[in-house]
DNA sequence: CATCACCTACCGATCTACAGGTAGGTGTGC
DNA sequence: GCACACCTACCTGTAGATCGGTAGGTGATG
């Protein structure tokens, strides 16, 4: 029991480190306020983490289970579900938050995460190259190859996030997604768009 | 001549900022060494900008005059501008650096330049409406306005310096963007894209 | 032309505030 | 009685900012 009390408060203890990471990034964050808000002190939760780094290591190893196991069956994704991940991540703007503001420090120098993000974006243009090839085949419009087309998808559902956390009312993150696939779709058609599913 | 040398200090500060800024992200930048970079101590550097965020906020300024004298003559771009805009991107990793790992901090709780961003976006939207409605009109692929495709035009290019950031030698930025210029062109031709210029 | 008032461009010392991390406990349940 | 889950106390480093200078220049005035 006490075991298990202990792997509970671990992941309290992730879950606030998620919070406190979206509120102020990596750098900015800091233990004793992830240690606060499990009702702990700056050293009981070094405890648990031996350091500030190992904290964020179990977060990113956190985030790809959750999204190695969640969605990602067996084989990979199908576009419909990356469509629905895009809806669910519009409902999780925290999740969304940690993971740009996380992404935006990676890139600088020696940023602990870095090396997570830089293979994990190489898994995901090849996940996503098997989505697009899974669904279109290997000609997509514009005479592009679903490995061409990869980095755009991924782009784009990035770059959409950022839009979105600054200023969420002028844009429609899960419209504009499918906006995009609409364009790997190739609707040549000039017809209004389907109403996708709760657009507003 | 007294005071062209302090215009001429307060460049050189903006320079170091800029890539102290990229190296470290805003909240892992010390005003220390921004003021070694240019062979000043802090105190001589706070004698130019009087807070942190000042120096910050004269980045942002600078850069904000950059690229509303740069490219965008008159009346906003042309989407071969864009092209050129990013392949000059690609040639200057500092400056993609900076503004990457800024609009990455900026989504956190009450970054300093939050709202620069904030605004800049919805600008860039409106200005990528313009110029999408110039190259093709109202109507584009998908059913697509140039509204609904000023978006996603922005997130590609924001999601690909990402990518390319963390790992230059597997994304041809200028390539890929090229890419989804092609997809909003509307190419349905499975033709070989032509070759884009320099690409390798 | 000399002097006094004032400004600019800094630097050294120092203050305050945390931040991450260590060492050595104490209490509780098995 | 010992392992685990914590805490108190503390150390060290660092960051931003303030204070009070100093050295050099500029400009007006007697």
């Amino acid at each position: 029991m006490a075991r298990t009390r202990s792997e509970e408060r671990r992941a309290e203890i992730l879950r606030a480190a998620l919070e406190v990471i979206a509120e102020r990034g990596y750098r900015g964050a800091t233990l004793g306020s992830v240690a606060e808000r499990v009702g702990l002190t700056q050293q009981g939760l070094l405890h648990y983490f031996p350091t500030k780094e190992a904290l964020l290591v179990a977060v990113l190893e956190e985030r790809d289970r959750w999204d190695t196991s969640g969605g990602r069956d067996r084989e990979g994704w199908r576009l419909d579900l990356l469509d629905s991940l895009v809806e669910y991540n519009a409902m999780r703007p925290g999740i969304v938050q940690t993971f740009s503001a996380l992404l935006g420090e990676s890139v600088t120098d020696g940023h602990p995460a870095r090396a997570f993000f830089t293979e994990r974006y190489a898994q995901v243009r090849a996940n996503m190259a098997d989505v697009l090839r899974l669904e279109f085949g290997e000609r997509l419009p514009g005479g592009l190859t679903p490995e061409r087309a990869a980095p755009l998808l991924t782009a784009v559902m990035d770059g959409l996030q950022y839009q979105w956390l600054l200023d969420p009312s002028s844009v429609d993150m899960p419209g504009a997604f499918r906006d995009f696939v609409r364009l790997l779709r190739g609707d040549e058609g000039t017809q209004p768009p389907p109403p996708g599913p709760r657009r507003d």
